[in-house]
DNA sequence: CTGAAAGCGCTTACAG
DNA sequence: CTGAAAGCGCTTACAG
């Protein structure tokens, strides 16, 4: 079924049954209702492939992905998908391997899409700059990568490691340790810099240190690690909520601490598991609808304009205070 | 950069360009590597749109995902979108809405997707017929639709259910209760289905029922519903992980009650937390990885055979024993 | 192995 | 408002 099937039916031209299906393009109303009548018979729907490559505009954005175990991403994709849906925009959906990356992202331009949005992935600078070469906007959320032409979208993970730093230490915490996300990720760095400027200001330094690499198990290894050690911390912060739980089962099934009497446990993200009972986690809100909107802002911003002027947002932090790490009076 | 900017820089055809960049197609090696070399050199990418069209095989297959607050559908999603990917396929993905499922499909049709896979979303019969006669192939992951030529994945639900009621019995539990899903999702239906039928197979009647709709906070009401009248159970298969959660941060936080002690508590999926400590939920494993190998095959196989023969897999089920449910001796 | 040519299904100036 | 025509960037018989 194409729009010449369509033409012949309803006795126009084809040019009239591809101004019906276009927005704005003038069409008069008897003839509209011809082709209507015509395309509802033949079950005709326009091909929005040869739509796509006549008119230049693929309406289609790709959103790369690394992981969805962290339940901060599977959130912030469901509203990143609706948003763009909503705007009469397609995703094209890749899940990327640590290595695989710059391939997978040759593959997304092979087909003509009009943004990247990039989520749990870091992207080379030299594949940054290809994209902008090619004049395809970039936008990365939760991470930023410097020297390079994408823009960013990031809570203000300076400013809550430092809110984390301050309230464990008004709580009257002394040993205060912390387990750290990848080491070399933006939201580690800012965040590991922020908290221990943080305690900077009350005239502390961090007790100890381990790195769980954002994972589970991770975090599980790093938790023991820390608590092998002759200094055992009395409060962690946790670089993100994925990590916090696994400490969490950690302290208390195995080490038999409880949380936050003997420990207090502060994580980063505020995913829904943080809220659910059992684990009652205080931690750093970053606001995933908001962050999906802004991201989205900026993207189609760009799309539109065919501009690629960088630009990078930072949404406040904000700390959610449960029942995981004591409260200071 | 089109395939005639390459032509001439390596001064061959257009022909020879596209065929250098299509596996199998015969070209000398000096062409190849002139071509090549131009190409590198203009930076060329084969446009996969235009291929698509000429070609009529798009390489895209569209993933339909409702939510993804339930882990069980990111996990599923990602080896989805992986095993694809592995093929050569890229993936389109839409979240739909509980209403407007049929409009994200015909979406999907002007896309010339290849395929459908549907997860967490009931397709009307309708549109499965619609999808049918165009020739395209569907799947649904975890449901099914009775007189729709849409091939369908799912766990042993029914045996699942009964393995459950099984478990229960033996390990002594007299009220028995169980906390429903969506009433009309074919998973609800099955799971209560054969629970009920295990219950019977000991003499047994379920003791009391309350529906939580699959969500988290349903389940919590439903909780409080079940535990507010005057015959209490002390043993709730719940119709999955998901709500199992709130069922058992309801039970310990707000009443009270200790699990397994005085509440065994059993879900359905062993969706990742479902092993997490505080929870360690007993549970009936849906295999998510196997899930979408074996979804991925039914597809491609249809796809590429150009074939639309309905099939149902039904995979094993598998009780997970943690520490949520009192054991039989 | 190679090139000229037809054609996939559309959009969009252009002229009327 | 309408139609004829050009063209988006490719693949793929066809003939040599």
């Amino acid at each position: 079924m194409t729009s010449i099937d369509v033409a012949k039916l309803a006795e126009v031209s084809q040019s009239a049954v591809s101004r019906t299906f276009t927005p704005g393009a003038s069409v008069s109303d008897a003839t509209r209702e011809r082709v209507m009548a015509a395309a509802s018979e033949l079950g005709y729907r326009p091909n929005a492939l040869a739509r796509a490559m006549i008119s230049g505009r693929s309406r289609l954005i790709a959103i790369l992905v690394a992981y969805l175990e962290n339940q901060f991403y599977p959130v912030v994709l469901e509203k990143l998908s609706r948003a763009l849906q909503a705007d009469g925009y397609q995703v094209l959906l890749f899940m990327t391997d640590p290595g695989g990356q710059d391939e997978v992202v040759r593959r997304i331009l092979q087909y003509q899409v009009q943004g990247i949005l990039m989520a749990s992935a870091t992207m080379s600078s030299n594949l940054a700059n290809e994209c902008a070469e090619t004049g395809i906007p970039v936008v990365m959320l939760n991470r930023y990568v410097a020297n390079t032409s994408a823009s960013s979208v990031t809570s203000d993970n300076i400013e809550g490691g430092r809110m984390v730093a301050d309230f464990l230490v008004r709580a009257g915490h002394k040993r205060i340790a912390y387990i750290a996300g990848i080491e070399d990720s933006s939201t580690n760095r800012d965040r590991e810099a922020g908290f221990y400027s943080g305690l900077a200001d009350h005239g502390l330094v961090v007790s100890g240190r381990s790195v769980g690499n954002y994972t589970f198990e991770g975090a599980a290894l790093a938790t023991r690690e820390l608590f092998s050690r002759s200094v055992k911390p009395d409060a962690i912060f946790v670089a993100n909520d994925h990590m916090a739980f696994a400490v969490m089962d950690v302290i208390r099934s195995e080490l038999g601490l409880r949380i936050p009497e003997d420990v207090s446990i502060i994580g980063y993200d505020n995913v829904p598991e943080a809220s659910w009972n059992a684990y009652g986690l205080t931690t750093v809100e970053q606001h995933p609808e908001e962050m999906a909107r802004t991201a989205i802002k900026i993207l189609l911003e760009q799309v539109e304009n065919r501009t690629v002027a960088k630009r990078a947002a930072i949404l406040p932090a904000k700390l959610i205070v449960r029942s995981s790490a004591r409260t200071p009076d």
